[in-house]
DNA sequence: AATGAATGAGTATTCATTCAT
DNA sequence: AATGAATGAATACTCATTCAT
């Protein structure tokens, strides 16, 4: 299909170029037809971007989502450090819509910026929620503020994973992440033992 | 002094809207001259460009030396804890800069990407070395794999706090960055007990 | 047609302006469209030129094969003759052709250059050879030396008529032919006493 | 002196660029100045040029008249000869001044257009004048037409002299010289047979 | 569903020129 | 005598968008 066909090569112009210089002649010619033509599908360039965002983001969750229920059944710190790996896993499977989000998040159109910085607030927000939930069922915690802390710092963890995945190579991100599954046992053990 | 005032107004504006964003007449604007004006003192968009980036390099090369030796003869902890936060401040009192080279660095000018990709490596490169040498000189540590996962770990840690500070309020950042020194602490007894 | 139109401006703009002169404003203008429209048609400046370019050096050389093929079968000095008053008369008909040659020919533009050059010197090839033909097979000359003496004369005379077809009036250029064709009779004349 | 400087410099630059591709910033750097300072000794680009153009003219013209008055005392033939000759020499051995006006000439700046074209009038007029009371004096020439005919053709050869020394190599150049001689012998001595 | 043709608004850059020093 | 600094106007070219077909 064409319509999709243009998302895709936009996806991956955006990922190159970012948000001012991608052209729409250059989507075009990436989808093998005229630049007029992808006006009968999107309203303007932005309304085409919109279109590549949602799916670059709705791909996201739906990718994070099915790892985190995945796992659901294994044990709490199994699950965790499950997560933590497969989060860098799937940003180096998906390059192109990493790049993409970070950089429309970091080009001067507003929406942009805010549709991503909202959809990552919120999807912290449920991870949080959920890893929550989990540590609160398992473990007879009284200190929720050491629950806050371990999942802030489960999160400064998986930053910088994710800002490794962005910069490292695949061999250095191979031990980011035995070096990040050590740190949150740690914290981890750290905060039962405190209990 | 002129040059000086457009360099600021490109940093400023490469800051906000990024190398294909910024046109030679906003920072004409935001320098008070016209948009030919910069031609005297610059060859062309690049040129100028380039005397931002290396402003900012230098600036925040200079920032973390300055930093890192002014802690030099405190105890070792004490120094790498200093230096996680001193990071994280520098790029929260420097946002612009930082903005500026993240931006170049996904910009799709080979030139900006490579000197950014190039200059982060050198500074991680002596960053780390210093440190390998300080844990050395100061622990009578045997297992060398140990200290260097240490330091990756240690920047692990680092890239946390770093994309940390690009995407959260400042109230966050101060959590962060205890979460980060404590993560550390953990790491290092971690790694002095199994010696 | 807009493509047909747009040449034929760039051609007239050429021969007026010569190329540093002429502006793609101006090209527009002469076609009744704006200068962004031209770039649908042509590549850029460069492009239009050599377009014109082509159609100027290949009207040139279909004019002067018809005009040399339609008197081949008359006496020699009489097809020797007609050639010579067809070139001036070709010039004259097409001044805009010819000056666009003349003045890309000088232009710093060193590809232009050097295509009319080429140009010019396959075309004087093309003639010499067939006039070579002609007299050999018509005359039954011994010395060679004599038959080529006597061509580089005609062609001395063919730029002189050349030269005062673009710097003289209607009426001396009508002399000029005169004196042409006699200079080049005594000159056969001369060459067949000789002999 | 440094308008002298200037001067020399304009005139190897429009030789080479002819005026539109002229700057003032390139006349400058080839005269080791800044290009702000060319205004001081000439009120803008046109007067400096204009400058140019009369140096070139101006040396053209004693050029030629040198040549005449050297000669004058030599038999008539020769005189013609020589003439014929020098006029070669003089264009092969200063190029660029040839160059400069023959681009000039053809500029779309109509004052300089108009300067050349003036200046070669009077100069060709200066020249049949000469000759022909050069021929009135030695030849006691009935048929006033006859002159005519034959500077018009001695003009002709001279022509076509010009151009070949504008397009051809030094050594086609030599043989040049020997036909126009040749062939104004025969062109005198054929009115001289029909007196 | 697709495109050929066209354009207004910009974009980096150049250039002749000015003027205070 | 010379120039550093500045600029209005122009130049080639790009880009998102429109519209008739």
């Amino acid at each position: 299909m064409t319509k999709e066909n243009i998302i895709n090569s936009a996806l991956q112009q955006l990922a190159i170029h970012g948000y001012e210089g991608t052209t729409m002649k250059k989507i075009a010619e990436a989808s093998n037809i005229k630049s007029a033509s992808i006006y009968y599908f999107f309203k303007n360039k932005e309304d085409l971007v919109n279109n590549v965002l949602l799916k670059v983001l709705s791909g996201h969750f739906k990718a994070m989502t099915d790892e985190y229920f995945k796992y659901e059944n294994e044990e709490l710190k199994v699950r965790f450090e499950t997560l933590l790996e497969k989060i860098v896993r799937h940003h180096r499977g998906n390059q192109n819509e990493t790049a993409v989000y970070l950089r429309l998040m970091e080009s001067n159109n507003t929406d942009f910026k805010m549709e991503v910085e909202q959809y990552l607030k919120q999807y912290n927000q449920w991870l949080t929620e959920k890893l929550y939930r989990n540590i609160k069922d398992e473990y007879t915690c009284k200190d929720e503020t050491a629950i806050k802390d371990l999942l802030e710092t489960y999160m400064l963890i998986g930053n910088g994973l994710f800002w490794g995945s962005i910069i490292y190579s695949d061999s250095r991100i191979e031990k980011e992440i035995v070096h990040a599954k050590n740190l949150f046992n740690l914290a981890m053990m750290n905060m039962l033992e405190e209990e």
